[in-house]
DNA sequence: TCCCCAACTGGGAGCGCTCCCAGAATTCTG
DNA sequence: CAGAATTCTGGGAGCGCTCCCAGTTGGGGA
């Protein structure tokens, strides 16, 4: 073996005096190998810095060793989102746990979608972990057509049935925040939703609106569109005062669009939260105790949904024949000052 | 060809009517390839829907076509900066640009040192784009032993002679502050630095004193260690209040630190700007407008800052010899009405 | 004692590609 | 128009690995 070269596994089975095949069968601990020349293998594979070539591995085995994270967002909220930080951290750490590598694709302009499909199809990863929250995202269907093993993160906006999924109980955590305003004395209770083609933001505003109702409390009037901008939810605020100006309470569906709303209210003379009470989602760990006052918020913990998402992909890659189902995650209430 | 598998060079080879070698020639624009047979040989893989294996490919060339991006940094940082999620956006788009995949490793236990240089080391990946900016890291020492293409985001903190890197004028940052704050009539300009092992944060805390000095300010008594959290921003800032009680400007070197300088303004009694002029370092595109009063801050581009980094890993992986230097990006005033 | 079956080993084939080389087809030169 | 140069083509080898299969070893039961 040349100096300047990386032994090969023929390298590691010539110094350990067995055969390529023994040698094989040693690093991949397969059976039938003897104890004894298990160890001279794995000694000469650490005496020589041996490490497999992936390639040559991939070629027989048909398996990359890779999964693809799939981040189907428009740019800007990918950026602002300490959310996919989290995901794509821990996404590293479970799947590296595992042995296998990690490739980041992010999909925003519509000629991506068919450079992640070949990509994808043409079996460059195994598997892939996809966030693809909108209602009209190609992808989903895409991807079904392509026979991928997929799970998504958030229910996907589209080919709802029969897709792997690990969502958050975007629908509780909003009945949890308007429980705690009810709780609290607020009877006028606003939202500011997200966009609505975002299965998460029209869960939110289900939770807002039946939990008022069965709070026995009118949601007439009292809800008004965002994008999850900062910019959006002091616009959607300021006109949510203008109509209601008994206005006491705002539940934002995100922590963003919170931090408009406070700005709308600041600018309308309300004092938070003795006049008006705010609520936000995300419990954007930036932003939420930086707020003045620290903003109270719904905590979703995205390392618990990537944890899930790398389980249910990982069985599916050993051929498990687990039921597609969507894993709904428990959030909790975050409270601090304004609310 | 059987139909559930995917179609091989030789059977776009066949379809076509030429040999493997003609159809790889074609599909890899080499020279002395026919228009004619370069044609049937692109139309047969339309037709068959054909994509490389990527494996076999790299089984023979030795070229992965994937590039590792490493952040080597505590996990905390990572998640809290968007500055982060810029530069992984950014990555994947340069990238993809030039046809390589991305692969994300992060670095923050001790234990993740070996595994990663390991990996890289065994080829894997064709370079790395690596983010280590920490003093005492040893994985930049070890990288260089490896021998492996390296581009370094930000001075890194070890092994600088010899570097492929690029960085921002954090001096030149931090001038621009004090600078600023001067003309602005403030005269006891003090400053919260980052941890010291960070070469940003040595830098930044230079800059101020230096710019200090040629204003004629003294600098004593008016830094304060921080750790880039809002938390140690905020106690940084109690003690600077304590120890000079006419202080009249703060300059931060992050802007989670300014949003504690602020919280202790604010505590102390303080108004800013009309007391005290506070400066925040990264132009946080969530924070920095969302703080009340919005922050006024250095701003520097994580996308420009890629760009250049995948333009000198590109030359590098092509065996161009450009010369190991650390190129210097440069930063502006984002002026709010927090300074 | 012999045979059988389990435990183990080594060689061969082949994954899908690129590269080298020899030969065929074409064009250019004098 | 012959010969040389050039352009183009196809087959063979081989990248480093896993898997299959045939062969070898050793221990336990008839």
């Amino acid at each position: 073996m040349p100096m300047d070269e990386r032994p090969t596994l023929e390298d590691v089975a010539a110094y350990a005096g067995v055969s390529r095949s023994t040698a094989s069968r040693a690093l991949n601990d397969d059976e039938y190998v003897s104890t004894r020349a298990k160890e001279k293998v794995l000694g000469a594979a650490r005496e020589l810095g041996y490490s497999p070539n992936q390639a040559a591995r991939s070629l027989v085995t048909r398996r990359t060793g890779a999964v693809a994270v799939v981040l189907s967002e428009p740019e800007a909220n990918v950026l602002d989102d300490p959310y996919f930080a989290s995901v794509m951290h821990g996404a590293f750490r479970e799947l590296s746990d595992a042995g296998v590598q990690m490739l980041l694709m992010f999909v925003d302009t519509r000629d991506d979608v068919p450079r992640t499909i070949k990509f994808l199809e043409g079996g460059h990863a195994d598997g892939a972990l996809v966030f693809a929250p909108h209602k009209g995202d190609p992808l989903p269907t895409a991807l079904r057509l392509a026979r991928i093993p997929v799970v998504y993160g958030g229910r996907p906006g589209t080919g709802r049935r029969g897709a792997h999924a690990v969502d958050f109980d975007n629908e509780g955590g909003a009945r949890l925040a308007v429980e705690h305003l009810h709780d609290s004395g607020r009877r006028r209770i606003g939202t500011v939703t997200g966009m609505l083609d975002h299965p998460a933001a029209a869960d939110r505003l289900a939770g807002w609106q039946k939990a008022l109702e069965a709070a026995g409390l009118d949601p007439t009037d009292l809800s008004e569109q965002g994008d999850f901008t900062m910019a959006s939810g002091e616009v959607a605020t300021a006109k949510l005062l203008a109509r209601c100006p008994d206005l006491d309470a705002v539940f934002a569906a995100s922590d963003l669009m919170a931090a408009g709303a406070m700005k709308a209210l600041r600018a309308a003379g309300r004092i938070v939260p003795k006049d008006v009470a705010v609520i936000g989602f995300d419990d954007h760990p930036t932003l939420a105790p930086a707020m003045e006052p620290p903003l109270t918020s719904i905590h979703q913990d995205p390392r618990q949904q990537i944890r899930e998402m790398v389980k249910k992909l990982l069985s599916l890659l050993t051929g498990e024949n687990i039921r597609p189902e969507t894993t709904v995650l428990p959030v909790k209430l975050a409270v601090r000052d304004s609310a």
